[in-house]
DNA sequence: CGGTTGACCAAGT
DNA sequence: GACTTGGCCAACC
C-alpha cells in the first residue's frame, strides 16, 4: 500500500457536500509530511476516481486551482463542488467549517 | 544513495 | 496583508 493509495482511500470516504483538509488527511495517515498528500494528489487529480476536489488546505482554500494546474480542469471541479453543496468563491470554500468533514 | 521537490502549515517579518 | 523561513517526509531524479 502506497502513500499515495492510502491518500486515494481517504479520499473516497468524504462524503458528498464535506470537504477535508490535507493536514487531517495527513494526521490520518499517521505522518505529518502535509506536503506529500498534495503531492499524492497531484499525481493523481486527472482521474475522477479520486475526489481530490473534496480536498483543501486547512484555511478552506482550494491549492493551485488557479495557477499550477489545468485551471480549466478543476474550475469545473470546483463548480462541480458547488454543486454538491459547498459553496465555493474564487477557489475558496465558504462555510468552510460547516463543511468540513473531520472523519 | 544523496539532493531536490512539492496541490502544505505555522509563525515571524 | 503579502512575503520569508523553517520544518515535515515520501517520491522523484
Amino acid at each position: 500500500m502506497n502513500f499515495f493509495e492510502e491518500v486515494y482511500k481517504l479520499c473516497k470516504e468524504i462524503p458528498r457536500g464535506k470537504v477535508s483538509t490535507y493536514k487531517i488527511l495527513a494526521e490520518k495517515l499517521n505522518t505529518k509530511a502535509y506536503r506529500l498528500v498534495g503531492y499524492a494528489l497531484r499525481s493523481n487529480s486527472y482521474v475522477p476516481k479520486v475526489p481530490c476536489h473534496r480536498v483543501v488546505d486547512s484555511r478552506g482554500r482550494l491549492h493551485g486551482f488557479g495557477g499550477s494546474t489545468s485551471q480549466r480542469f478543476l474550475d469545473r471541479k470546483a463548480k462541480l463542488l458547488r454543486k454538491e453543496g459547498v459553496k465555493v468563491k474564487d477557489h475558496k470554500v465558504i462555510d468552510f467549517d460547516k463543511v468540513l468533514y473531520k472523519f
